[in-house]
DNA sequence: GCAAGTTACGACAACGTTGTCTTAAAATGA
DNA sequence: TCATTTTAAGACAACGTTGTCGTAACTTGC
């Protein structure tokens, strides 16, 4: 079924000689080019799925110049879970347009060699386009090694220049923002922040959404409610352990990410303080963390993996366009917030 | 540098051309085949670096039938720091070797379709090899859709079968075994272990050597000692708060994963148990999740990245002596123990 | 000094597609 | 009815490598 009659797979010619006409017809009925009449298209179309025809990829490429393989680049720097929902989604994009994902880690920025290493791994996998999830997404190196190539690209919640090239985003700033106020109309009123690294954009613009909500309801953030963190847990740890040692003790903290929020949560046990009785944590992204955590956080879902998707359909419809020339394509996904339990009216 | 003189990539006929060679004398230096004098070779070899030349892989593999292109298989349920460490290690002998990595994900069993799915992406993806990881790897729809591929592979820490295919693993049970008896020599008599699913066999031999640990010390684990755990933090709390209502209760808890360990935590914090004062948690694979609980988990280093490091050059190596035919390789990594902050002699 | 290797290379045909150009047949218009 | 356009299809040459085989030019052995 899947093999021709010498044991190999079965290729376009098979299908050509079975069908009677040329290899040519048969291509354009794979690629769904016009100039086939209705019927011999249905016979062709027929044996391809009879015969379990693929068209080889290498050869297709080899021909076309495309690859029909999407780079996904990022930086390990123990979000997992964010980079594995970005390759999830970007996969689901891949599969469904016949492309398939290939992924491709960047060295963080002080090792040696790194991005002359990335350039090369760019040009001998040609890709058709790659997907950059931050903080990379910001790395001045990087997009120069990629626009070098030629590759069109397609960011993920970028930092800055937003003009330089198509991205997906959610509204990180206004999302905060409603983080904040829920906070506030549940009655808190000293509401401390702990911030992400200032390499991701996102961090930034959660902080800003923070930062206005409070003045929104004529309240200057003092600069110690303010925590600098790293997005990761043990930083959420130490992050909460100064915030609670001041003496005007924050009754409610907000962090950037579930991460540090797992983080916060663990300082509060050790100060023996009872979540959310004593004190309200909160989070951001809806990792899975959040939901095993306990208690279970409240927080704001971000659909990373539709981001993602989003991305490579984008940088995939881009192909026909002539590739993007110029043209910057903005898409906007919306976050949800997620009530859960780790957050409730202050002590009175 | 990276251009012809017409403004394309360089080929191995620009390299041939400026060398006064074959192209074939080319692709012999490349490939570092023999039958080529040292100085040409020199020669070749300098143009190559000069000009920044790398082979079209498309090319490659058209004429070679091979893809220079490696998948690794994984069915996503959560597992979002194993797979990416198994990619991180993939990918790190991926490049050494001049290869690249693929993902392709598995849908759960249940999905109508999922494995003819799977078997089409298969034979268009046209890899060279896989790398399965659990539970996917003792699937025997997938293994059956592989072999039917003509695809060696190589899998992680399988369940059962071990004569089918070359795989990697750690000793998982005699890790169990060791960490059971780690509490066993703190003083504790009432050890409680929480499960995973049986459809890894990593959770199965570390269910053993918790058992066999217990009975060398003459002691027959009780049936509600052992709880059934899904492998996810949740399931962990679950578990816990079963084990924590015991009329006796356990006054360590090792729990077969780091995530239902911190689900352990969860559980005892909010039954006001102190870690580990009251209770003693040990989990099992050194996820971040390990070290930023609170207390920090001991547990035991599970070396992921390397197993699948090794399961690629496993794939790689054998490559060259008639793909695998038979021969079933196997390769052994260390496991190893780490001790942090929530383990401790039990209360007095 | 000559037959029998051995070494270092090159010519040429794959590999399985797609792109470009050509052409016979069918449809259209006057 | 005949010239003109449109449609459906095919011929053929890329695409950039590797595999197979052929062959001069050297070695080697006696």
């Amino acid at each position: 079924m899947q093999q021709n009659e010498r044991g190999e797979p079965v290729t376009i010619v098979d299908i050509a000689r079975q069908a009677g006409v040329s290899i040519k017809t048969v291509s354009r009925v794979i690629n769904r080019e016009e100039g086939v009449g209705a019927q011999t298209r249905a016979r062709v179309q027929e044996l391809v799925e009879q015969l379990g025809y693929r068209p080889n990829v290498s050869a297709r490429s080899l021909s076309s110049r495309r690859s029909y393989l999407i780079g996904v680049i990022f930086m390990q720097v123990g979000a997992y879970h964010y980079v594995g929902e970005v390759q999830v989604g970007a996969m689901r994009a891949c599969r469904r347009a016949g492309y398939h994902l290939v992924i491709e880690q960047v060295k963080p920025p002080e090792t040696v060699g790194g991005v002359q290493a990335f350039a090369d791994v760019l040009r001998d996998a040609r890709f058709d386009g790659v997907v950059l999830t931050p903080p990379t997404c910001d790395d001045p190196e990087v997009l120069i090694a990629i626009e070098a190539a030629g590759l069109p690209y397609v960011r993920m919640a970028p930092h800055k220049e937003f003009e330089r090239s198509p991205y997906v985003f959610t509204d990180d700033r206004r999302a905060a923002w409603e983080q904040t106020l829920r906070l506030w109309d549940m009655g808190h009123r000293r509401i401390a922040f702990i911030d992400g690294p200032d390499t991701h954009g996102s961090a930034i613009r959660r902080r800003e959404g923070y930062i206005s909500a409070l003045r929104e309801r004529g309240i200057e953030p003092r600069p110690e409610w303010i925590a600098k963190g790293e997005f990761l847990s043990l930083s959420g740890f130490d992050a909460a352990e100064a915030l609670l040692r001041l003496p005007e003790r924050p009754t409610a903290i907000f962090a950037a990410n579930d991460e540090m929020a797992v983080g916060v949560l663990a300082a509060a046990a050790k100060h023996g303080l009872s979540v959310p009785r004593d004190l309200s944590v909160v989070g951001f992204d809806d990792t899975p963390a959040a939901e095993s955590a306990w208690p279970r956080l409240t927080t704001i879902h971000q659909p990373t993996a539709e981001m993602a998707e989003a991305a490579v359909e984008m940088l995939i419809e881009g192909f026909g366009d002539e590739r993007f020339r110029g043209r910057v394509v903005v898409r906007q996904l919306d976050y949800r917030l997620v009530s859960r339990d780790s957050a409730a009216p202050p002590p009175v």
